[in-house]
DNA sequence: CGAGCCGTTGAGGGGATTCAAGCTCAGTGG
DNA sequence: CCACTGAGCTTGAATCCCCTCAACGGCTCG
């Protein structure tokens, strides 16, 4: 794990006052707030970059930081009862992880790097505190938990029903909404999608290499893929036509 | 549907005041504000009846109250793009629904009774309005939508994967959780569990079948049934076991 | 009493799982 | 350089579970 802690950085350093200028300030937690808010906000935030698979969150501990998610995507897993692993939802760039720790709640749920992410650390105390003074950050985490709930429902609708060969469409689907539009898509591994659609590893594989010989994806590399948006679209309202 | 306003009652009368001393208060949003904040609420506040199957709430409309559950069981459903129906979540005694108004986002399911039930309407205004003044009822507004996340992410967790007979086990679990305990338990319609869990209608009453010559349950009556505690967990801890 | 809805049960087929065997490919050490 | 290894992916064959289609019975209501 790397970290940088940003107030050891000289004052000048063009990363100290990273949270002003941050790329993703408008898509991100503290968006809502005013430049004076920020002031002393950003010596408390630490990024830092984590491997894939590597452990963001563990489930049941009580961490005390919550993470803006800056690059890479993450799932969150739990294991069900019967022992296997169910992986509930994803997130993406711009993402809160971690956001029951501000109502001291334990974490449900593991959340893992499924690509190599870079996060921003925000101890509890901070947005705690800032939120007593704005409530426009109240506003916004609620916004923030809204989102997450409608993610949640449409996984639910999505992925968790109808033929294997549909799950996997709307996966696909859903995945190349994460990257940018005509770059590659990551794709998880077999197990992984089984894991999400809940499908097994050979039939996930079945359908990701029926999907290749149909063209719908194309270059499969390690863990990569370019994703052809028509056909795409074609073989998913085939697959919700009634015939 | 039965409306009863209650500022149209008089003074005197013991319901006028109820949101003081309504039963639920400590469970429901306003349990967290003091007796003085309540002073003029009730005079917007609306106690409603509905009967099963009636709509509260639904899909793209965008309503302008929310509503508190005093009493039976409602889903959030939706169409998938396959056109079938999807059971996403259930609610019970002491939530509130339609939440995502208070964003003023647009609703995506339907909120539909599965028993007769008792709601008090709240108007969006009146909630967002006591929000100013009190912190503490944004507080609550989050734990409400956290507990709402958790319990869709339980939802996908036990309902939506494993064999037909898990489903309906972990089904039969969470309903006994609804009623109070030993009281008999709600049972939906095969085709609701059918869209609760991802299964056909046959394959519902099949295993609800079983269950009832299994002696799991009994006493099974138009839409209510006795669950045998003990005999339910054997048969979860059987199903989850590897064997 | 017939109509319609809901639940049940049976028979047959299909799609996902299971079990098993090869395959590719990156990393390792000879 | 290349055999060796192991993890992940693919494919095949057999099995099983759930779906589909169908028929029937109970119940409520017009």
């Amino acid at each position: 794990m790397n970290v940088i802690p940003l107030h050891r950085r000289p004052a000048n350093d063009p990363q100290a006052r990273a949270c002003l200028s941050c790329s993703m300030r408008s898509t991100a937690l503290f968006g809502v707030l005013e430049d004076s808010d920020l002031e002393d906000v950003h010596q408390h935030v630490t990024q830092m970059q984590m491997d894939t698979d590597q452990l963001l969150l563990e489930a049941g501990r009580d961490g005390e930081a919550v993470y803006t998610l800056r690059e890479g995507i993450v799932r969150f897993e739990r294991a069900t009862t019967s022992g296997e692993r169910r992986i509930l939802r994803l997130a993406g760039c711009g993402d809160l992880l971690g956001q029951e720790l501000l109502l001291k709640r334990p974490l449900m749920d593991d959340v893992i790097a499924c690509t190599p992410v870079a996060v921003c650390r925000i101890p509890v105390p901070v947005v705690l505190q800032l939120g007593q003074r704005q409530p426009a950050l109240l506003h916004e985490l609620m916004q923030r938990w809204q989102h997450a709930l409608e993610d949640s429902h449409a996984w639910l609708a999505d992925l968790a029903g109808g033929s294997a060969r549909r799950r996997v469409l709307k996966l696909l689907a859903k995945l190349t909404s994460y990257g940018a539009p005509g770059a590659p898509t990551w794709l998880p591994r077999r197990e992984e999608m089984g894991d999400m659609l809940g499908l097994t590893v050979e039939t996930a594989s079945r359908q990701i290499s029926r999907l290749r010989r149909e063209g719908v994806l194309c270059s499969l590399t390690r863990r990569y893929a370019t994703v052809d948006p028509a056909a795409l679209q074609r073989a998913l309202a085939e697959v919700d036509r009634p015939g």
